[in-house]
RNA sequence: GGGCGAUUAGCUCAGUGGUAGAGCGCCUGCCUUACAAGCAGGAUGUCCCUGGUUCGAACCCUGGAUCGCCCA
């Protein structure tokens, strides 16, 4: 390996760590080196179990929202956690050709030229096209490195690739062959915008305030002697009129039953049109007659299928009236709505304009209505697919996290349609189908016999073994649907068709997928239904769905809003760290939509603040750390710490150290990601920060050691110390992998060639784990917290020092309080502190003196003079409304027979010690409050 | 029309039967030699409504309201 440029001993000397965090820097040379020492470019012969994720491609559009750094936090979250298992983890990149999205891109860019792409022709497109892409495709993917991504870039694939184009190719054939797809003459959505068919997932439906047009069509031999001479149907579409071929009303509909086989003539195109009876047509519904359109709606298409009507289409595919269209011929489809409303009420058949809201279906990508146009397209037949997936289901594959997705998944599978893969656009996988022009005239029709094939040398010898050495062949001009090739993603991009490739072989199928539940039909149930297809296996076990980001007002961030939040922005700003950590930990109730608070006057974050605030608290942690230790060797952090010379705060910070090691371990599991983020930050802040780290100055004793005793204490603070910063280190890294690797660096000395990403999981030292220290403890912490509070109510300045006495009959307490007296005098600023039994005290003269209670625990500071009384008496009085509270409510709970006979005995005698709790400390309080008067 | 989710402190959200929690924000006091991106202390709640189950409900069950999403 080459030897890169990375400044050497990254592993700062306790010189050279800054006051406060600087990511920026840190950043960009962390991921220098991960890139340089190709870090995260496994082989499939390494060892440990393999691990695998195949990223959801961005679209090579694109550039980096908001949504791919959510996404990217959490997929490299999880990577890196099994890396710190062992595991040979693999995680592969790629980009989306995006057929679509690409060209409207480029067509646009020809417009502006006043080209279009067939003046450019096909060849030329596509070079163009492809110039595009290797300009502006890496974007995307420069950007997600920022993010600290730690997948195989020297695996990096693109859907058009050539080895992931041939396994386009083969899976087309291999369905094909099975009878799993079909050419056929169905209604597609049209998009007119984009000039060609999109699928059923590609349309959205849009509520709009339309009308509800009502019109007459004459009867062609009117019943004279009947007062009908007309039928009135109602529509939102009057311009499909010139296609109808029929008018339908319900067979049971008294109004109109007699009429049912008679013939209406259809105004300006003149045609004779029966009127049908079918059992679909609501009665309730307009006028209870429905005209009947196949060609341009798929109700009607179906009504048309059932009765054998003609199927008669009136546009052109970029949305213009055609020749069937009579006078309105050549006009776009809107102006023909407005054309024919204003010719029937010339005619004077228009009788009735009503507003209507109703929905009709958009084009995701060309953002107009799309139009149900009959074409003759490819599809999937996906019945047996489906089912091979349904099948795997119920045997709990993949699995879903959270579990309600399965069955939005489920639920999708059973109402499964046919899929339909063509496009007729250039950017993407051309079918590879071969037309045999020469038994058609030398042009393509719906007639023409076709043969799928590798390669235009293969199709062209099949060709000639079945039709002769004259003929002549011609591939279909379409594209596949983007999203075939995506459906092959976990597989194709590991070396598949090859099964015996060595990724193949050793990564698949893939472990888990990470996406957000809006394209849970659109790629998760293709490639699971790929992969069945296929390989034969759901191509990953787990899949973890997540929410969407939005934004401050919880909108949806999207480009027409323009409400976007750039990641970009904020990572200079905060750091990457700092937003990963700040989105996963928001992620707790996974699945859910996660809301970002953002400022758009200064492009601000308090969410993203805070967290880049505790990736600085734990740098000056550190930073204290080696401040305070004469540390010199790798080998003196790792020494075993002789447990004992072990203070309590030692044991109770490596108590906590290890539960927090435990229950993490579970949460990454688990994929309870906001939950492992906010168990790691709790532990850091207020356990290492506000409590350990604290009670260690004065063991660290800023100087020169007095003694061998005070030498010893010195050495074991500096030693726990570094074990819990170098667990907390190697735990944290996932979540903020610069931060914790430039600090581990920075602990270790060891050289930048040796990284805290391929370190392992800290090993868990059960023997540490002590429940009762825990909770006696928090006891602890209870009692300063009380004498601080009382020097707060009083208004003492934190300067001053006092004694502190300790009154309490508890005998644990007792001994707790005693064994920690230098600790508490450090955190209370205590002159000095005594504990007693209250026996004791009684002997005491008797000292007007500032008092708290919590519990049976009371607390004197004998200042006399220098209190706030009112403060002190308020204070009191607070407690002992609180206490009476207490007390009523449990003793009523307690009265209560049915409490005491049915309730466990546990909450029975818990309740009682609290009982018990609340009257002495109600009972010390009055007695306080007495003294005062 | 069918389905799913949400409703808890000013804001964003945890909390699945035993006295309501966190972060941010807010108030008070502190430049205490790791950190003012900080420290200490403090205030704050009809747990959407309604019945029911239970000794006991934010949590389980009925019904309803409001908001959001998906599908037809």
């Amino acid at each position: 390996m080459k030897d890169h440029s990375v400044d050497k001993g990254s592993a700062k000397g306790q010189d050279s760590l800054s006051k406060t965090y600087d990511p920026v820097e840190t950043e960009a040379r962390w991921q220098r080196v991960w890139q340089a020492l190709d870090a995260f470019h496994p082989d499939a012969s390494d060892p440990g179990e393999p691990f695998s994720i195949v990223i959801p491609p961005p679209n090579v559009t694109g550039s980096l929202h908001m949504g791919h750094a959510f996404n990217t936090a959490l997929i490299d979250t999880i990577v890196r956690f099994q890396r710190l298992q062992g595991k040979n983890v693999l995680c592969l990149p790629g980009t989306d050709h995006a057929s679509i999205a690409v060209q409207t891109i480029l067509e646009k860019q020809l417009k502006a030229q006043g080209l279009t792409r067939y003046q450019l022709g096909r060849k030329a497109f596509l070079e163009k096209a492809w110039e595009w892409k290797l300009e502006s495709g890496g974007k995307i993917v420069d950007q997600l490195r920022r993010l600290g991504y730690s997948v195989d870039w020297k695996r990096e694939r693109f859907t058009l690739d050539e080895q992931l184009s041939k396994a386009v190719s083969e899976a087309f054939i291999r369905l094909h062959n099975e009878g799993l797809i079909y050419r056929g003459e169905y209604l597609v959505n049209w998009c007119p915008a984009s000039g060609s068919a999109v699928s059923d997932l590609e349309v959205e439906m849009k509520e709009v305030d339309g009308h509800l047009w009502y019109f007459q069509y004459p009867f062609t031999h009117p019943d004279l002697s009947s007062e009908i001479t007309h039928l009135e149907v109602a529509t939102t579409r009057p311009e499909t009129m010139l296609g109808d071929v029929a008018i339908a009303v319900n067979p049971s509909d008294d109004r109109y039953k007699h009429l049912i086989g008679q013939t209406l003539t259809l105004p300006f195109v003149e045609r004779k049109i029966p009127l049908i009876a079918d059992d679909h047509v609501d009665k309730t519904f307009g006028t209870g007659c429905v005209k009947v359109t196949p060609a341009h709606d798929p109700n009607d298409f179906a009504i048309g299928k059932r009765h054998n009507l003609p199927q008669i289409t009136i546009m052109n595919k970029d949305g213009t009236m055609n020749e069937m269209a009579g006078p309105f011929q050549g006009m776009d489809r809107f102006t023909a709505r407005k054309a024919v409303i204003a010719a029937l009420k010339e005619k004077g058949l228009l009788t009735k304009i009503d507003n209507y809201r109703h929905s009709i279906p958009y084009s995701d990508r060309g953002k107009v209505p799309v139009e149900p146009l009959l074409s003759t397209q490819w599809f999937v037949r996906m019945e047996s697919i489906a089912d091979r997936c349904r099948t795997h289901l119920t045997q709990g594959e993949p699995h879903f996290v959270p579990n309600r997705w399965e069955k939005v998944y489920k639920d999708w599978l059973y109402g499964i349609r046919d899929w339909c893969i063509s496009r007729q656009l250039w950017w993407g996988h051309r079918i590879p189908a071969w037309f045999i022009i020469s038994e058609t005239n030398n042009v393509v029709t719906d007639q023409t016999p076709y043969i799928v094939a590798n390669s235009i040398d293969q199709a062209f010898e099949k060709a000639r073994q079945l039709y002769g050495d004259d003929v002549k062949i011609r591939q279909d001009d379409d594209v596949l649907d983007t999203w075939f090739s995506s459906g092959l993603w976990p597989f194709s991009t590991l070396g598949w068709p090859d099964e015996n490739h060595p990724d193949f072989k050793c990564w698949y199928p893939t472990n888990t997928l990470v996406t957000g539940f809006d394209i849970i039909f659109f790629w998760v149930a293709r490639m699971t239904m790929m992969a069945g297809a296929f390989t034969d296996r759901m191509p990953f076990s787990d899949v973890y769905i997540h929410g969407l980001v939005r934004d401050e007002q919880n909108r949806k961030m999207s480009k027409s809003l323009g409400n976007g939040i750039d990641p970009l922005l904020l990572i200079e700003k905060y750091g990457a760290d700092a937003l990963r950590f700040a989105l996963v930990k928001e992620v707790a109730g996974a699945g859910q939509d996660v809301r970002l608070d953002y400022n758009r006057s200064n492009d601000t974050s308090l969410t993203v603040e805070a967290s880049r605030n505790f990736a600085n608290k734990l740098w000056n942690a550190t930073r204290f750390a080696l401040m305070n230790s004469e540390q010199t060797s790798v080998n003196d952090l790792f020494d075993t710490i002789d447990t004992s010379s072990l203070q309590l705060s030692d044991r109770w910070i490596l108590s906590r150290l290890n539960r927090t090691n435990l229950t993490t371990l579970k949460r990454y599991k688990d994929y309870s990601l906001g939950e492992a983020a906010k168990g790691l930050y709790e532990f850091v802040w207020n356990d290492f920060c506000d409590w350990y780290l604290e009670l260690s100055k004065r063991r660290l004793n800023n100087g020169e050691p007095q003694n061998s005793a005070q030498q010893i204490d010195r050495r074991i603070t500096q030693q726990v110390l570094f074990k819990v910063l170098n667990q907390v280190l190697v735990m944290l890294h996932p979540l903020m992998p610069h931060l914790t690797e430039e600090l581990w660096h920075g602990i270790t000395g060891f050289s930048e060639k040796k990284l805290l990403a391929l370190q392992r999981w800290p090993e868990l030292e059960a023997q540490f784990m002590d429940q009762a220290l825990e909770d006696s403890f928090d006891e602890l912490y209870d009692s300063i917290r009380l004498v601080r509070n009382l020097r707060a109510v009083a208004g003492l300045k934190p300067s001053q020092f006092i004694p502190v006495r300790f009154v309490t009959k508890k005998k644990n307490l007792n001994k707790l309080l005693n064994e920690a007296i230098h600790d508490i005098k450090a955190l209370t600023k205590a002159n000095s502190v005594e504990v007693f039994h209250p026996d004791q005290l009684k002997k005491q003269p008797s000292v007007k003196a500032l008092a708290g209670v919590s519990g049976e625990l009371e607390v004197v500071l004998p200042i006399e003079g220098l209190v706030d009384i009112n403060a002190l008496r308020s204070r009191l009085e607070k407690d002992l409304t609180k206490a009476q509270k207490e007390i009523s409510t449990l003793s009523g709970r307690l009265s209560n027979p049915n409490f005491a006979n049915k309730a466990p005995e546990a909450v029975v005698s818990e309740c009682k010690l609290k009982l018990a709790d609340a009257q002495s400390q109600s009972e010390l309080v009055r007695q306080r409050l007495l003294g005062l008067e």
